[in-house]
RNA sequence: GGCCACGUGGCGGAGUGGUUACGCAGCGGAUUGCAAAUCCGUGUACUCCGGUUCAAUUCCGGACGUGGCCUCCA
């Protein structure tokens, strides 16, 4: 069954409207999202930004063909954040030995914890580290023509040298001099310049370069992996509200002067920021959550949550809207996923059946999750009231979307409860039929406490029969 | 101080110049020995004040509120 690919629209922060998408090339769409700098634990604010984009690489996937598109996500592991961890955890190791100790570890836990998410891995996901000549190459190409220069051991960039620096973030030179909170230094030619490379003190990881033994700064990791990947100019670039000034908007900056080009990406898209329980997320407040938390305590709401509720928690929400992350939103995530499996009806993987073409067509509008949402209770719904149909288009729906099709083990999937639960059931199965319906009761109050829930019904005979299911 | 978002019923949340979706919770009904699951039905909202308009929740302006950025925080 082939169905229309519905066409794209996404918002771009650069126009500050919605408009259609047209890749440059529709063999090979790019998108690169900001990563992690790994330092610590993601928390979910991390955990945003990697779901919100995983549904648009999903999207593309499905529009283009999985074979044509590229996504790329950075691992940023030189930072001076890495630094003072690496100083404070491991103190008696040599620094280099140290900095890798901690940006394996926090790398490693990243991408479990992502994976748990439900989100495919990106096409390549580079370490900044591994890419430590193209920024230099990419500095050297900026000084060739005049838009960076050196000053007191820095190389920085020269912001007063590019005209229509500040598009993105719609702010001008002018207005962050206004703020007074850009420290003013004297080797700086202009307040707003930033650094492309700085040296390192013998305690300090670095790498020789033509302006000395030094490590890149934040902005130009992103210039040269991208490059490196997708080429000069490519579709997407994506990242959190937070990112737009300066991140972004240097990396412009960088990429454009350094190729004497008029576009990084065609596409900036950025996600909404949350807060938890109402307030903003931060240490002091101790309401700072990271998604192992999440996955693996009872941290938010007294109790562990599937990976996959949490996605769907935070897909609830426009991804451009602000998002409050609470106990009571992932207690609702969990019984609207629940609905959705328990309506779903596995199908053959030959069977192919095409995701829905009303989710498809709000996914593609702007990533509306929230409308597909609406489309997939109207398919639940149909199906339990027997359109095999709908719940095999519900079933192909929540793939594509990057959900499983159960969270609770059930009688409905083959799951075999054990023995001494299977006897319990077998006995209550007993006494309703002899119709002692308290002894029944107590049998079911009893598998109730250890988490079994039993739904009775009658098969095409008459018969008293029962289904069961646990939470996973 | 400058720049940028956002403010919809108890909660979540879309959308629209003219009747405000949808979901959860609540309530009523069907079904059930009783439940559970499921189905059917149902009440309540567009922060405030001006302006434009025949008509604004929707457009414009202002106020108030919340959040973000202006130092390397998604």
């Amino acid at each position: 069954m082939t169905t229309a690919k519905p066409q794209l629209s996404l918002y771009n922060t650069l126009t500050r409207t919605k408009a259609p998408f047209v890749p440059m090339d529709a063999n090979n769409v790019r998108m690169y999202v900001c990563g992690p700098t790994v330092y610590d634990f993601a928390h979910i604010g991390n955990a945003r930004p990697v779901i919100v984009f995983d549904l648009l690489f999903r999207l593309l996937r499905h529009v283009y063909g999985a074979d044509h598109v590229t996504y790329v996500r950075n691992i940023t592991d030189v930072d001076d954040k890495i630094n003072a961890r690496a100083l404070r955890d491991f103190p008696d190791l040599p620094l280099n030995e140290a900095i890798r100790r901690v940006t394996e570890k926090t790398e490693t836990q990243f991408l479990s914890d992502v994976k748990a998410l439900g989100t495919l891995d990106p096409t390549h996901q580079p370490r900044a580290t591994d890419n430590i000549a193209q920024m230099q190459a990419l500095i050297a190409a900026l000084i060739e023509r005049n838009h960076a220069y050196v000053a007191s051991g820095e190389v920085l960039f020269d912001t007063q040298s590019m005209p229509d620096y500040g598009q993105l973030s719609g702010r001008n030179l002018e207005d962050n001099l206004a703020g007074a909170r850009v420290a003013v230094e004297a080797h700086k030619k202009n307040p707003g310049d930033f650094v492309l490379w700085k040296l390192s003190a013998d305690n300090e990881p670095g790498w020789d370069s033509p302006w000395g033994r030094g490590r890149p700064g934040w902005h130009i990791e992103c210039s040269a992996m991208s490059e490196r990947y997708l080429g000069p100019i490519f579709d997407i670039h994506g990242g959190g509200l937070d990112l737009i000034f300066p991140h972004h908007e240097n990396e412009i900056a960088q990429s454009r002067c350094a190729h004497g080009s008029q576009a990084m990406a065609n596409v900036w898209m950025h996600n909404g920021f949350l807060q938890v329980e109402g307030q903003k997320m931060s240490k002091s407040l101790g309401n700072f959550v990271t998604i192992n938390d999440l996955l693996q305590t009872g941290a938010l709401g007294g109790q562990a949550w599937p990976g996959e509720v949490l996605r769907l928690a935070m897909l609830m929400t426009h991804y451009r809207e602000p998002i409050d992350f609470s106990a009571r939103r992932l207690e609702e995530a969990e019984a609207k996923l629940r609905d959705w499996q328990r309506a779903a009806r596995e199908t053959s993987p030959q069977a192919e059946i095409a995701p829905d073409a009303d989710v498809l067509l709000a996914i593609a509008d702007d990533l509306n999750f929230h409308r597909a949402s609406v489309a997939l209770d109207a398919l639940a719904r149909r199906a339990n009231r027997g359109e095999a149909e709908a719940g095999e288009a519900l079933a192909a729906s929540l793939h594509f979307l990057g959900f499983t099709l159960s969270s609770a083990l059930t009688s409905d999937d083959g799951w075999e409860p054990p023995a001494h639960i299977a006897t319990a059931i077998a006995a209550r199965l007993d006494a309703l039929n002899a119709r002692d319906f308290d002894k029944a009761d107590a049998i079911r109050n009893e598998l109730a406490e250890q988490g079994i829930a039993l739904l009775d019904y009658k098969d095409d005979q008459g018969q008293r029969q029962t289904k069961w299911e646990v939470k996973r």
